[in-house]
DNA sequence: CTAAAAAGAAGGAGCGTTCGTTTTCCTTTG
DNA sequence: CAAAGGAAAACGAACGCTCCTTCTTTTTAG
């Protein structure tokens, strides 16, 4: 008799007394092909100009064998929105926990660079798949509602470490300290998010551009600034 | 007899020797009832989550009535982007005009009210439609390369009065002149673009943030910054 | 009264998804 | 070690539905 045990709702079931009739590294490969396919689709098309005969053509697969990974089309966006959020989220962590310090072109500048860098060797052709997946995640977001939510968790994550740098700067005395963390943090994480619209839209090369831009801001001198 | 004179593509044709049938002010103001309702369901779903139905509800017409004054549905996305870049660049343009310079903080401050108010008595609802349709703009850009073409103007055009504000900074000496402008400019249009995301994800009210952020920023000193 | 404007049912295309069939791959057996 | 067996995996045609658009009819404005 076999007992049919499913362990976890995503993992494959499988059978007492016998070994899976295929690999997980094999289900968990399918699985990424069919995502890195998508991501290569939505960051060129958006999500609902995207069909999914262009997902399955691209992930050079059939209806059956996606539908066997992923319950529809929902579930493949939200899949992806969670990957391009948890990882960009990811990134803005890891720069923010350098030490010493760094000024906050260097933070910037690092964030661009890795948001950029990437999976850019996935499909070739695409230059800035993440900055575009970036833009298409902030425009669904802002319709479903589950999404948003995940990106709201992922800000307020990030918010953190950050606000904790830029009090790093206020208690080295190197920026003024009357003024909340917050605001400065949320800035400083606005010119990313500004540079990476501009790198999807746009496709410039030089990350330069924010770095040198930053240091001439902070080179400024507001006149009724108090001291 | 009628001789039928198509004066201007988009404008109503007339009859020589009789009056239009409807006013102009008529067909002007149905087209504006379209555009704005276009306008609200787009900021509210996106532009290909949004039906022609969710449109013609939200106006309160038929299918014939729109068809008669928009050749299709692309027509329509396409006024839609055009209005909205056309009035953030006019926003950012008038912005730079202001005589004193005003400090960056100021300026990003302006535009983001600017962008904000824009159109904020439409439905009522939506809280914040230009920020989320500026979204969706971006969005629709990275796949449609006409509209594509339209940022990119829109984006030279806001650019050359800003880097004549960034040289005006660094002429009257309190910026750093090593620098150059355009970069300067790019990292300021890209604090109003995260700024403006910011805005439609999360619907924070206060301006004050990035007013306070940039100020503190100024602050700030860079340790290995030539004089 | 007349021509434009609006209505709204209907058509054709394309969408996401399902499902019966075929193929593949791992285990078991000879 | 080779071949059979069988279940999972993949295939792909087909289904129902919704979409955008058209077109005939009705209403409205001058």
């Amino acid at each position: 008799m076999l007992r049919r045990v499913r362990l976890v709702k995503k993992e494959r079931s499988f059978y007492v007394g016998a070994m899976p009739r295929v690999s997980q590294e094999r289900l968990d490969a399918r699985r990424r092909q069919i995502l890195d396919a998508a991501a290569r689709c939505f960051a060129r098309n958006g999500f609902h100009a995207t069909s999914m005969q262009d997902v399955l053509k691209e992930a050079d697969l059939s209806a059956g064998a996606v539908y066997r990974y992923f319950t529809g089309k929902e579930e493949l966006i939200a899949a992806i929105v969670n990957e391009v959020l948890g990882e960009v989220g990811g990134v803005f962590e890891e720069a923010a926990r350098w030490r010493p310090l760094p000024p906050p072109d260097v933070l910037i500048g690092t964030v661009m660079r890795a948001v950029i860098g990437h999976r850019q060797g996935l499909g070739g052709t695409e230059q800035s798949l993440y900055p575009r997946l970036m833009v298409q995640v902030w425009a669904e977001t802002l319709r479903n509602p589950e999404l948003h939510a995940i990106l709201s968790d992922g800000f307020a994550r990030v918010r953190r470490p950050w606000i904790e740098i830029v009090e790093g700067y206020q208690d080295a005395g190197v920026m003024r300290a009357d003024i909340p963390a917050l605001s400065v943090a949320r800035t400083l994480i606005a010119v990313a998010q500004g540079f990476v619209a501009q790198y999807a839209l746009f496709g410039d090369v030089s990350i330069q551009v924010v770095e040198l831009g930053l240091k001439a801001l902070m080179s400024m001198e507001d006149p009724d600034a108090r001291t």
